[in-house]
DNA sequence: CCGTAGTACACGTATGTACGAGTTGAGGAG
DNA sequence: CTCCTCAACTCGTACATACGTGTACTACGG
């Protein structure tokens, strides 16, 4: 590795060290000097460069990670992020046209970028609603919904959990609560059953993610989610399915049209 | 402030101490024991009631900060983050109905949610656009833009930046041009140019905020933003503005709906 | 009664030390 | 030549200590 030319603290600047620190390395990543997935100097040569004890170098180091501009690899050193490439969902991945060819939206998609698309996890259980989902569905208390939870993974990388809701009076004996809903996945289903779909709405928070959610997708430390919600609705104005997916935020990018009018 | 009940250590667990700390107020926290904007036990407390040092504490902290769920205030203490209302973006939010209304999308809807809307740092310049600007706009290099920047708040709090981006052959010397766009804002005086606007397309990722934009928004630690770009296209098909905004993730859901055909 | 100075307490920054554990590569044994 | 051991280097965890700086309350004095 060559030497790279990090410049000296400023003594009189008010700013703490470690933040100094931080911003000298943040723009070494920035301006290229430090390329993706190129190591960063380690705490100890660190610590003999700026002449400070090895905890004011972790925190600087914390806080660039912290950013999700690095990652720390345990006995290897510290690296710049390398980004993956991301997964561009545009707004018509659900039309029926691309459901009528057979397959899930997700694993038609994947093929097409040349990925290599795995589902796996899945699990169908028959309960009751939480609040939020019962109100999407239009249900009452007394319903319950056919819950289908499932992840999937790019060329073995894991990039999105999702569950989906069904009523359960939908649902029921159906393929929809089996493992393999089948040929276009269960939209296909849902139209087959006479449910014919409309339009769907999808919301969008975005946050940092839980434990469960941090293994689940294999996530660097500083690395967001989105987390969306999407209720399906038919031609008869009735909500037919809601569901929830959490995915990783440098796997994809969201694109919707809006209109004008 | 009563006592806070949490678990002792389990040493069997090889699990360090310092994230079964952070596994336990997280847990408090969940479950509601902690209420947001309550206190969290101050660092010598918790030192006290785990017997550790005050450095595994303030990694525990670390932690919880970085997933965004505490905050720490200099001299107060550690706290339980309160997350602020929402605003809700929808797909129909730049119908033109809307627009005739003669009030920007951004201060009828925070008006509308019984908010104070203020829109601050205008700032106007022509310049070359960037190469991914310039693409979106279908521009050469030769070209240049208007660029018109801004940042919106609701009650004073910062909750969005954006830049918007015009090719300068429609804008200069318009009042697009000019800090007040007029009523309606920069979409209606477009349409009023004869560029009849058909639709738009958003591009959402979503990451960890950089040095400026954390600056910008007053972001707490562990907080996330979008990153929208909209694109306008005129019913002729052109592209006539690219906006690249920055948002607040704990200030926003994004609402959307797709065609199911 | 009010204002202010002081003080206790909170987190922020920084130093130094020690040991644990994963990775890597060099060098020796077979 | 191959395999294995071991040393060196890396980050991870944890201890102890010190002082800085912002906050809030108390007690004193005017």
């Amino acid at each position: 590795m060559a030497e790279l030319p990090l410049p000296d603290l400023d003594p009189t600047s008010d700013r703490a060290v470690f933040r100094q620190i931080a911003d000298h390395i943040r723009d070494a990543i920035e301006q290229g000097v430090l390329a993706e997935g190129e190591k960063v100097p380690s705490e100890a040569r660190l610590m003999q460069h700026y002449g400070v004890a090895r905890m004011t170098i972790r925190n600087a180091l914390q806080v660039l990670q912290g950013e999700g501009l690095t990652v720390a690899e345990h006995g290897r050193g510290v690296f710049v992020r390398s980004h993956p490439p991301v997964r561009r969902l545009a707004s018509d991945r659900f039309a029926r046209r691309h459901r009528e060819q057979g397959k899930a939206a997700f694993i038609a998609e994947t093929e097409g970028a040349g990925g290599k698309p795995t589902v796996d996890s899945i699990k169908i259980t028959e309960e009751v609603p939480s609040a939020s989902v019962a109100e999407l569905l239009g249900l009452t208390a007394a319903d319950s919904v056919i819950r289908r939870s499932r992840r999937y993974l790019i060329n073995g990388q894991p990039v999105e959990t999702a569950v989906s809701y069904i009523p359960a009076e939908i649902a029921r004996g159906t393929r929809i609560a089996e493992p393999d809903s089948g040929p276009g996945g269960i939209y296909a289903r849902l139209e087959e059953l006479g449910h014919r779909l409309d339009h769907f709405v999808e919301e969008i928070r975005s946050r940092m993610p839980l434990r469960d959610e941090m293994r689940a997708l294999k996530l660097a430390p500083g690395v967001p989610v989105f987390h969306l919600v999407r209720t399906a609705y038919t031609t008869a104005g009735r909500a037919v399915e809601v569901c929830d997916t959490v995915m990783s935020s440098d796997a994809y990018v969201l694109s919707y049209e809006l209109p004008a009018r």
